[in-house]
DNA sequence: ATCTTTGATTAAAGGTTTATAATAATAAAG
DNA sequence: CTTTATTATTATAAACCTTTAATCAAAGAT
């Protein structure tokens, strides 16, 4: 996690990038404005988030978030501002930033704001892989080695089970729970048919099985 | 753009309401949390916005708050609290609240602030294309290789559906819900038949269609 | 060495989902 | 108000998943 500070006041940037340094960011200083949008567009995808000073000598913070905005608007920005009245808030949020925290703050609430960003990039995964097999649970689809393979709906969620548990076993009550819903049913053989149906689609004639069984426990997928 | 607003404070949810309804909002308002909760849990893909008053008799904001990210992270939450301390700010954002809004606060500010959380659903592509299919949905005009085919409005929204969504699997629940806005109804075979007239306007005799069935989850046109 | 348990494999029954056509209901147009 | 176009519902047949059951093979226990 990246963070670009723009500030020209040494002591808040300093400030600032320690606290940040703490919670384990990586954190870029620039402390004026041409070098801070300099930063910023040679380096967009590298940034989680991005907090600017308004005020700044040669180009104003505001400046700065308008030329990223034409060229990004996804990356998180903070503006920090002594400007603390409603019109300068709105105006910055309007300008395109995604938070406006007027000046003194707490360092606290920067991290806890910083923190709401950068949620909503953590999204769930939706590729999964083990060895030459690759699962798009948007797409619905698998591939092995670049080769689309079909499954059914049952087949592939008992996979995806597997790929999302890779290197750990799957036990049976817990895969029948979690595939099939049903509960209190260790032994139901529906399991094994299925484990069937994955092996002849994926496994290659003569070579261990790419989901190994683990007696009297369940099965599981290794790690690469 | 639907807006609920739960506060208990009569006086501050009209003057948010009225205000909202002049910037060409929907709004609905709870004056208890227990109201607000299921208003907010029976309709949750309809608003684009909650406002959370903190505290509120019977069931807090927080409280709210935390159901709702239970079920959903991706509708934007707003605090509005009298709590005006940091850790209040730090707890209520950390709960999963995108933004903290301390009383008193001026509207325009609730505003831009709900401006801001909007806007990422804003970019709106106006030609669909996949195959020899081009859609512009602002003539409201299909053509394939070049040729115009006519589609009803339903017919089009279906295809538009596919289109916004290539090479993703679309399912029967988020068709209905997105396209009928009928909620709850996996089965409804109105999907069933549309496709079908899709399928007679679109494919051509003998070659697979250009909608593919997913057996069990629902349909998928395929990224070029 | 044999028995018991567990897992693998196969085939077939049973059930669900989808395609298609026909019909009904609703909205729009004349 | 009638006609037409659009959308929704229902019915039925076909496709194909899912589960059950039966049999066989392998591993572990006695």
């Amino acid at each position: 996690m990246r963070i670009l500070i723009v500030e020209d006041e040494i002591s808040i940037a300093n400030f600032i990038r320690e606290g940040l340094k703490e919670e384990g960011f990586a954190v870029d200083v620039a402390t004026n404005g041409k070098k801070g949008l300099e930063l910023a567009l040679d380096n967009l995808d590298g940034y989680d988030v991005i907090l600017l000073d308004w005020m700044l000598p040669g180009l104003s913070g505001i400046e700065i978030c308008r030329h990223i905005r034409k060229v990004n608007q996804q990356i998180p920005i903070i503006i920090l501002s002594a400007k603390d009245t409603v019109d300068d808030a709105v105006f910055g949020l309007d300008t395109g930033a995604n938070d406006y925290i007027r000046k003194p703050f707490s360092f606290e609430e920067l991290l806890a704001r910083i923190r709401v960003l950068m949620r909503k990039n953590e999204v769930e995964p939706i590729i999964f892989s083990a060895g030459d097999i690759e699962m798009n649970v948007e797409k619905h689809s698998v591939t092995k080695k670049g080769i689309p393979i079909e499954f059914t709906q049952k087949e592939f969620s008992l996979l995806e089970f597997f790929l999302r548990n890779k290197g750990k076993v799957c036990r049976r009550t817990n895969i029948i729970e979690k595939v099939w819903d049903i509960h209190f049913d260790y032994n139901n053989s529906v399991i094994d048919v299925y484990i069937n149906g994955l092996r002849k689609k994926i496994d290659e004639p003569n070579k261990p099985s790419f989901i190994t069984t683990v007696r009297g426990i369940g099965y599981k997928i290794e790690e690469d």
